[in-house]
Parts: structure tokens; sequence; C-alpha cells
RNA sequence: CGGGGCGUAGCGCAGCCUGGUAGCGCACACGGUUCGGGACCGUGGAGUCGAAGGUUCAAAUCCUUUCGCCCCGACCA
């Protein structure tokens, strides 16, 4: 391709709204434009780079059998009420209506479509397994698109689904998934892990996150660097660093005016992590007081999946029910549900006396309290692995895929029956994996760039190689670099060639800038000697090679 | 949805507080010089100052409403 034919409109500055690296490179080095929140325009170089990385997608999948398939975006609501999903989700659905008044949604995945396909058209356990899989546009009202590509309202998504008789199969087609995934990232170039989630609103039990460590990411990750254990924070579990063991006899101590942990903490010249955190909840059944250590963060969702539904009681509830003010409540002494952390099961601490001004010292669990026990913190960085015991690292990660164990949550609301071996009718097994081909995109130039701007992985650049003939005025470089460009392309080596009549420093800029790996510059001085330079867009090393062996040279490589 | 910020030329910004002819840099067009890391000189084109309403002799500037975009949080198949 000729520079000076394909539209790549580089900016010299970034936009002020741009923040994440990935956001910033893109739009300078003319891969993408915003049209509105959330919706992006690819521009040719930044189709390209999805092509490469949806290109592996499918070989991939198709190497474990899949088959691609393509599905309307444009759905009838009838089957995502039946699924009652129509109802469970609320905003982020785009909904509307046909001109006969229908109610319709613009499909923000495919579990209903393709378990209404399978419904239809899979009946004998001789029909199963099937993969089907489509690279297709998903749209979502997000409700705060942000960093470029990265959280986008409409996107394109890989998404697989896998049609089981049994379980084992269903095991098989997980694991298969699993493993075409990490081919598929690695072969992106991207650095990336695989951990438990929670599989959150699409059902099922089992489900993995494939993530991509990056400070730009939304999510966070606790890894164990000795036993492998890695989770999302949403779900993993850890143990805080025990306290010294202290014996204190029980006592009330004057504290007044002092109510965060952090004031009694200061006052009583004690470590946060000898205090018990009382949080009073409400919900569906009444109060629910929670307890955590002084130095941790309740878990929403932990505590949710114990107490269900909840949202923190007010201050005057807290006076109703506890008969004292928020910064004094602690545990002993209540009649209502508790349910604590189990770091709190050891040893001694220090709590609110439930009396105004006063905190109560030498509170031992099981003794002065009883509580359910259950872990409901945040896990963060240093508390120990459940698994092994040694330190946990926390991670910002990009989410670039997941995979779930549906089971039969949308085969049995959509009827998706199969017979067996023996006449029997039995539910289809249902698995679905999803990758975000923008997000590889993204997530490989957060990892992979420098001050001069993006260093693509080989296998997802626009193109394998750019030349560079400098000066476009001067003969001999015109004729070496257009009988380079037919070689290469010859060689089928995808070659950019900067043809443009411009200065040689605009062309080392926007080189550095689009990230094709290697650079090929043809400079004057050298072609008089009959070389070239091949430099490495990556460590800016450069070597100098007869023209004649340059051809060689780079596909060989 | 809650909190914060910003809308002035394609991009980055100044001007707004204290109302009085809309500016700078880059980009763009033309001419000349230059030509291995975003050249220089000269000339030129380009703006409903996000929109609507109000105050005023006069509004980019003050007031009200509204729309859009970004960031933090909530939410997130």
């Amino acid at each position: 391709m000729r520079f000076s034919k394909m539209f790549i409109p580089t900016l010299r500055e970034a936009p002020a709204d741009a923040e994440a690296i990935s956001h910033i490179l893109m739009l300078r080095a003319g891969y993408v434009r915003q049209l509105a929140s959330g919706l992006y325009i690819f521009l040719p170089l930044g189709w390209r780079v999805l092509g490469k990385i949806n290109a592996i997608l499918k070989e991939e999948m198709e190497a474990i059998g899949a088959q691609e398939i393509s599905m309307p975006i444009l759905h009838p609501a009838e089957i995502w009420q039946q699924t009652g999903r129509w109802n469970a989700i609320g905003d982020e659905m785009f909904r509307l209506k046909d001109r006969t008044d229908r109610d319709m949604c613009l499909g923000m995945t495919h579990e209903e479509i393709m378990t209404w396909l399978a419904s239809r058209e899979i009946r004998s356990y001789r029909d199963l397994p099937q993969i089907w899989y489509q690279i297709q546009t998903k749209l979502r009202d997000e409700a705060r698109p942000k960093s470029g590509v990265l959280r986008t309202r409409e996107f394109i998504m890989k998404d697989s689904y896998s049609f089981d008789a049994s379980e084992e199969s269903l095991e098989k087609n997980y694991r298969l998934h699993a493993d075409a995934y990490h081919r598929i990232f690695e072969r992106c170039g991207l650095k990336f892990m695989m951990v438990e989630s929670d599989p959150g609103m699409m059902g099922g039990a089992t489900s993995h996150e494939f993530m991509a460590p990056s400070p730009a990411g939304e999510d966070e990750v606790a890894t164990c660097g000795s036993c492998g254990y890695s989770a999302n924070v949403e779900l993993a579990l850890s143990s805080p660093v025990k306290n010294e063991p202290v014996d204190w006899a029980l006592e009330e101590v004057h504290t007044p005016e002092k109510r965060t942990v952090q004031e009694v903490s200061n006052f009583l010249k004690l470590q946060p992590s000898y205090f018990i955190k009382s949080i009073l909840l409400i919900n569906n059944k009444g109060p629910v007081l929670a307890l955590v250590r002084g130095d941790q963060e309740i878990h929403e969702k932990k505590l949710a999946k114990i107490i269900g539904d909840h949202r923190p009681a007010r201050k005057e509830e807290v006076k109703e029910i506890l008969g004292v003010e928020a910064g004094f409540i602690g545990p002993v002494g209540h009649k209502i549900r508790i349910v604590a952390d189990s770091s709190l099961k050891e040893g001694m601490f220090v709590s609110g006396a439930n009396k105004q001004h006063y905190h109560m010292k030498g509170i031992r669990a099981e003794r002065e309290f009883s509580a359910e026990w259950a872990d409901i913190h945040i896990a963060k960085s240093g508390d120990s692995c459940i698994k092994c015991g040694n330190p946990l690292n926390i991670e910002r990660v990009i989410e670039i895929g997941n995979i779930f164990k549906l089971g039969t949550k949308y085969s049995s609301a959509l009827k998706a029956f199969f017979l067996d071996e023996n006449g029997q009718e039995k539910l289809i097994i249902m698995g679905s994996y999803g990758i975000g081909p923008a997000r590889i995109a993204a997530a490989a130039i957060e990892q992979n760039n420098d001050k001069d701007g993006i260093i693509w992985p080989k296998s997802i650049a626009p193109f394998d190689v750019e030349l560079l003939p400098l000066n476009m005025n001067d003969a001999k470089t015109v004729e070496v670099a257009e009988g380079l460009y037919k070689a290469l392309k010859g060689k089928g080596v995808e070659v950019l060639m900067d043809d443009r009549e411009e200065r040689a420093g605009v062309k080392f800029k926007d080189a550095d800038l689009i990230g094709i790996p290697t650079q090929i510059i043809l400079g004057e001085k050298n072609l008089k000697e009959g070389l070239l330079e091949i430099k490495d867009r990556k460590t800016k090393e450069s070597v100098r090679v007869k023209i004649e062996e340059a051809v060689e040279k780079l596909t060989r490589a």
C-alpha cells in the first residue's frame, strides 16, 4: 500500500479528551475517530489491525471445530422475555419498536438467539456437540463509555457457544476454548492471564476471564506468585496478615469524639488491624451488622451473596436499632443478625462499646459475640493466599476475553431439548465464550508503546514493514523503493511505502507513531554505497544491508 | 444516576473575572529557500465563540435553561 493513497490522518497533538495511552495513540496515529461517546469509527489502519486479529480468532476457532455463522443484531423481544433477561437487564439494553409496534432490542450478546436456533434445529444426541461462533457487532447502552475503544456502546465481539449432551462434554468444550484462548492471546503478543471470575448475570457456575495487565484496565485481579492462584478481585479470597497476639482484659475505654477507625486507632495508638469495623446494613428482612477488621473494606458482592440485596442504614436507623450513634457501634450485646469476616475469628480486638464516646477493648470472637463467618473483605495487596499462604499481588487488568459454563439456563428457558440414546428428552448443556478484538488491539498498545508511538506485535500490526524512501525527488531512491515494494509484495510481505513528498523527519515521526514493527529506510548516502537500513521499531536498532540482500533478509525473519 | 471538569478555526489553547471590532501556535492553500528525526520566510483561506432564551446602547464575556464530551464513583451480558 502506498502511504499517499491511504487515509492516515496522523495528529501532532492529542485531542484533549483522550486520556488512556491506547486512546491517545489510536487517535494520533490515525487508527480511529470518535463519532460520539462510546462510538468509534475504525479508519483504514485500525480496520486492518482488527482484520489481523479476527483472522487469528477464526483460525483458532476453526481449529477447535467451531463453525462460523452470523446472527442478526436486531432481536425480537419475545426471546429475551422468555429467558427473563428482557426484564432483568435495565437501561443497558437498547430497545425499540418496529413499525407494527412490536418490541425489539439490539443484541448485547447472543445467548438467546443462539439457543433459539439450537432449540429448533437440534433434535438428537447425534447432532451434538456443536460449537457455533460469529464475529459480530454488539450494542450496549453503557452507563459510562470510557478509555477510547476499551469500553464502547457498540463493539465487535467474537462470541462462540457450545452445545453438549453431557457435563463431561461441556467440560471438554470449555477446556478447548480455554486452550484456544491461550493460543489466541499468545499469538496476538499480549501479556495475559486466566483468572477465576464471577459469572454474574450470565448464570451458570464456572467462569474464567482472560486479563491483560495494564494500568488502563477497569478490573483488578489477585494473583499468587508461588501457587498460581489467580482470581478477579470481585471474588478473590484472601486472609490478612495476622496480628501479633495480645492479651487484654475486657474493658471499656473512654474515646471522646473518636468515631472512625483511624481516629480511635490514633487515639489509642493501636494499629487499625486491631479494630473491628462494624457497619449496619438493611436487607429485605431487616438489619444486619457486618464486621470486618479495621484495616479492611467490606466487599459488597461477597456480602450480597450471603445477605442478599442491601443498603447502608441511615443515621437515624443506626440509633434506633442499636441505640447509639454510628461511630461507637460494636458487635457485643446485640440480638440482630451478624455476619463477620473470618479474619476476626482469632485474636483480640477493639470495637465500639455501643455507648456514646466509649470503645470496648479485649473483644474475642465467640466469647463476646457470635456471628456467621465468611470471607467478606476485599482482598488487597500483601494479604496471604488462601491456598498457599504466600503474599498476594493485586494488579489492574483489561478484560480481553471470558468463558462461561452456562449449563441449562438458556436451554431450559427456550426449551432446547435433544433426545438421548435412550429416547429420553434432555436439555442441551451450553457454554459461551467471548473475546473483544478492539480490546486486544487497545491492550496491545497499552502494553507496547514508547514516547514516540505504538510498537505493534508483528502478528497484529497493520503492515509487516514500512518502506521509507526519504527523498522522493531522488531518482535512485524512487527506483530502489519501487523495486523493493514490488519484490516484497511478491513474497507476500505486507508493505506500506511512505511515498509522500515529505521531509525525512516527518516520515520518521509518522512511522514511529504508526508503529509498524520493521522500517526499511532508503537514504541517498546509503544507496550510493548500495546499502539500505533495516530498523526495528521496538529496539530502534538498525542494520545496514546490501540492497540485493534486503528482501531475503526480511522474508527470512 | 451522584460528584468534578470542559465546549472559542481541523487539532492544541488564550480571551471570560472587570461586557466595547474574535486572537495565538500547529495544520491547510500558494510562492520561494530547504531536505536523515514533526524546516524557514512571505502571502492567504478558514469561526453561527455548543444551542436557546434573557439582561444591556452593546454579550464569547453577565443570568437562566438546555445539549454534548471527558474524568472519578455507582452500574456493567
